[in-house]
DNA sequence: TGTACATCAGTGAACGCGCGTTCACTGATGTAC
DNA sequence: TGTACATCAGTGAACGCGCGTTCACTGATGTAC
């Protein structure tokens, strides 16, 4: 096999983030760097030439996830929607999709639980979260029920990793009760 | 030293796992036996004497953790209160209180986090999850408001993992929203 | 149009250390006679 | 009331294996002249 079978960098650093994902979500973060390594078809030393260390492949893979996320949010506003808590109501959506498949919900909020317990990555994570908080408020809805809706939809994403499977109807109903809170008393449009 | 040194079987059992809980929220469970062993003041020998394995201390600190949350929440029934709800109220009253601090929720968070990645752990959460389901559902509260109750509560103790920290002050909000919820048009009593 | 050199994206063997587990042994306490 | 034996709750040295990291090397591609 050639050294540069083909892949310019960006696409081996890819196919090692994922990988590397995978190999978190099954045996968490002490699942070993010669497993990414092989899973992305490249040997140890190969990995080490594209991250210092375990723990900057670690930290490039939890801001991955995160940048992935608020990706899928924001691709999931809707334009049309003009009324306060636009971005919320995205949000919720994302969230409650995500927490549909239990185990991928699940194996989701190991690989960030795990993460978070890496020294450099919890900064990341505060950014983030940080970050999310000041959005959420600009958007313009009352304080109570923003956290309120915030919490069910966070929970609903959660409730995996306690072991819990709610199931595809309850998810759905609490899908449009959260919707419907953020919509005031009518809810006039929307999927 | 001696060797059995004033402490019992038990008193050195609860000694391990107490030890194994602050290990694996410091450093998840690839933390070491021999650090379990030592904030329990008995040698790695003594420890493997108690629980067989790794996996079976794990075990049997998820057990642990699980009967220690029903035990409290069991404890925070309002006697007098013979309202639809009560359970369910409590199990809110004492998860938040718990994301009060949210660097112990967020540890004990990372604590369950970990152990789920355990194979036989996983099934053990399960079941208690089972068990929560079918108790907050004899509770008597409609379907949809209980779930939207349940994933707001759990999400609140689930937050910090994000590295989000919810204020104090939210979190109390939070807190007389839910269990007003959960009383009726108008709420009567309750602390 | 060739040739020399630099750089890029790796390979794969080797090393050393930490960890889980095993095992022979031990000192205090309980029990039978 | 002693004595022999069994059991309980450990000790601590040793072993072997897996893992993260280092390092010397390499084959393809790009660039200068």
């Amino acid at each position: 096999m050639s050294r540069t079978a083909g892949r310019d960098r960006d696409a081996t650093r890819r196919a090692l983030l994922d990988a590397a994902a995978q190999v978190v979500r099954e045996r968490g973060v002490s699942g070993s760097l010669g497993d990414v390594a092989r899973r992305a078809g490249v040997s140890k030393g190969g990995l080490l030439y594209h991250f210092a260390g375990k723990d900057e492949l670690l930290q490039a893979l939890v801001v991955d996830r995160l940048e992935r996320f608020r990706g899928v949010v924001l691709a999931d506003v809707d334009e049309g929607d003009e009324a306060p808590g636009r971005l919320l109501r995205a949000y919720v959506r994302v969230s409650i999709d995500t927490a549909k498949d239990a185990a991928a919900a699940r194996e989701e909020l190991a690989l960030i639980a795990h993460l978070s317990t890496v020294e450099a990555v919890g900064e990341l994570a505060r950014q983030d979260a940080r970050r999310w908080r000041e959005d959420l408020r600009a958007d313009g809805l009352p304080d109570g029920l923003r956290t309120l809706v915030i919490a069910a939809a966070d929970g609903a994403s959660a409730q995996p990793i306690w072991g819990d499977e709610p199931s595809a109807d309850e998810l759905e109903a609490l899908r449009e009760r959260l919707l419907a809170m953020t919509s005031g008393p009518r809810s006039s449009g929307g999927a």
